[in-house]
Parts: structure tokens; sequence; C-alpha cells
DNA sequence: GTCGCTGCAAAGTATTTGCATAGCC
DNA sequence: GGCTATGCAAATACTTTGCAGCGAC
């Protein structure tokens, strides 16, 4: 069944061992972001004697070949998530629900970020918004 | 001088003490963002006895009042700084360097979010972008 | 067989907290 | 004068690093 993700660290030219393939697996199949931890915490039910410093040292050497991306949203730990597209996050102030609106329109936020930056040529975008979500703004408070 | 800084506190309702209205002036004057350290060593010039705990605290409270907004950038630690408007950060991958580029196109980056966000009602926007800068750029590798 | 990855342990950096006193309002 | 902010010290949270042996290629 991991194949795929298999074949995708072997295309990068990644050394494939297990606990990389586990972390890949785990960002990958859930499309969700993690923390380090939480990735840890997954991956240890297969990979009994995992450590957490690993874990960090594989999420980097997969940064490094562009599979893998972090953000550091406002609180808390950095998270990291298979890297598919720009991916900006939403988080509700009231509910502290983390979403992600359609991946479209990360290109409309790099297409008017490029045109007024002045010659700065933008390879990575990060966008946390801070905000209400549309179920807390529903139940008014 | 520091006149006009110290009603922006009052007029906000947070207490006024040496340690606030120094660390409130810094940020304003400079215009740039800091890492709670760095105001720290800025400030302790003239407050020798400050400690880093109360710099965290005094930019905590200026933040819950509106007055000063933090970035988590990349890599390092948070920065803060007076808030003025959207600020978008640009970090430049080949020297580091940051930059912020015209403010108005925060606000464009606000609008392209706010209409695709499906009802998320956005507060605060923190765009953070790496790339290469024109300076870099120019000197070609 | 080689070179890089991992486990283990420890250190390092960033940030927060408890408590008694000082100082703003 | 009351109540909060500060100094001081310690704790916590997150992340990185050194080293020796193991395993992927």
């Amino acid at each position: 069944m991991g194949k795929e993700q298999i074949n995708a660290l072997q295309e990068r030219g990644v050394r494939v061992t297990p606990q990389r393939a586990h972390i890949w697996r785990v960002l990958v199949e859930s499309g969700e972001h993690f923390t380090a931890e939480e990735v840890w915490k997954r991956v240890r039910d297969t990979l009994p004697g995992l450590e957490l410093s690993t874990v960090y040292r594989s999420l980097e050497a997969l940064q490094a070949v562009g599979l893998v991306a972090d953000s550091r949203l406002p609180e808390g730990p950095r998270v990291f998530e298979a890297r598919t597209a720009l991916h900006p996050h939403l988080v509700c102030e009231s509910c502290g629900e983390i979403s992600h609106p359609e991946p479209e329109i990360g290109w409309r936020l790099l297409e008017a970020l490029s045109t007024g930056s002045g010659g700065f040529e933008v390879r990575e975008l990060h966008v946390v918004a801070k905000g209400v979500c549309p179920g807390c703004a529903g139940g008014r408070e």
C-alpha cells in the first residue's frame, strides 16, 4: 500500500528508512498538519523505539527535498505537512480550529504579492489569517 | 519627546510604567521589528535593571490592547513591532534580509483572502514570503 | 563496504510562571 | 491605599546536537 509513497522518497534521492517512510506516510495519508510531537506519537504505534529527535531530523530531510513544508502558527510549535500546493491557514480565534481555504486562492495571493513587492521573487508563501470561522460567527456571541 | 507615545498607552488603558514606555518607544521610533531579546538590549541602555521576562510581559500587554503585533518568521524567535498596518514580511533566502512591501498590498491580500475563504471573517493577516530579494537576484549566482 | 541515519542522552534556545516587593493610579 | 507590574529565580516547552553502532544502497 505504501508503495507510491516510498517511490516519492526514492525519486527525490532521499535514503529510505522505515522511520522516514512512516513519517512521510502519516503526513500524506492524513493530509493534515501535525507538530513534530504529533507525528512522533502516531508513528510510534508502528515503530515503538522512534525518537522525537529522529522525527525532527526526518522532517528536515523531507523538507530539504521539497516534500514537506512547515508553518509557524501564531501560537504553539511548528506544524508540518506534505507539501502539495500553497496552503494558507485560517485560525479561528474563537474555537481554535485551523482550516484551509480553497488552494486556488493561494495563487491569487501569490500573484498579488509578486506584483507589489518591488522585484522580490517569491519562492514560498506562508499565510496565516486569524479571525472567526463561519461556525463561530453563526453562533453569535 | 516621548509624550505622544505615553498618551498612546494611556488612551488604551494600559498602566504606564517606565518599562512599558521605553519598550513602546523603541518599537515606534525604529519602525522595525525586533525579537524580545533585541528590545531588551536596547531598553537596557536606559533601564539597566530590566528583565527579559518583563519585556515579554510588557509586549504581551501592548499586544492585548492592539498596539503591538508579533510575527513568527520561518526561523528564529518571534518578532514584535508597533502595529501600524498589515505588514507582510519578505524573507530573502540568500542574504537573510527581511523587507516589507508597500503596505497597500496588504489590503489586496486581505481582499483576495476574504473572497475565497468560504465565510471566514479575517481579523488579522500574517504573510511571510520566502524568496530572493532584488539585490541578490541582481548579483546572479 | 561505505556513508548517512538512528537511538540515546544531553544541551541549547525561547518563553512562561510564582512569589514578594515596589510603584502607578 | 489598592492592585498590578516588576525583579528575581526557576521551570517549562520546543528544538538541536554529539557520538557510536546499525542499516540502506
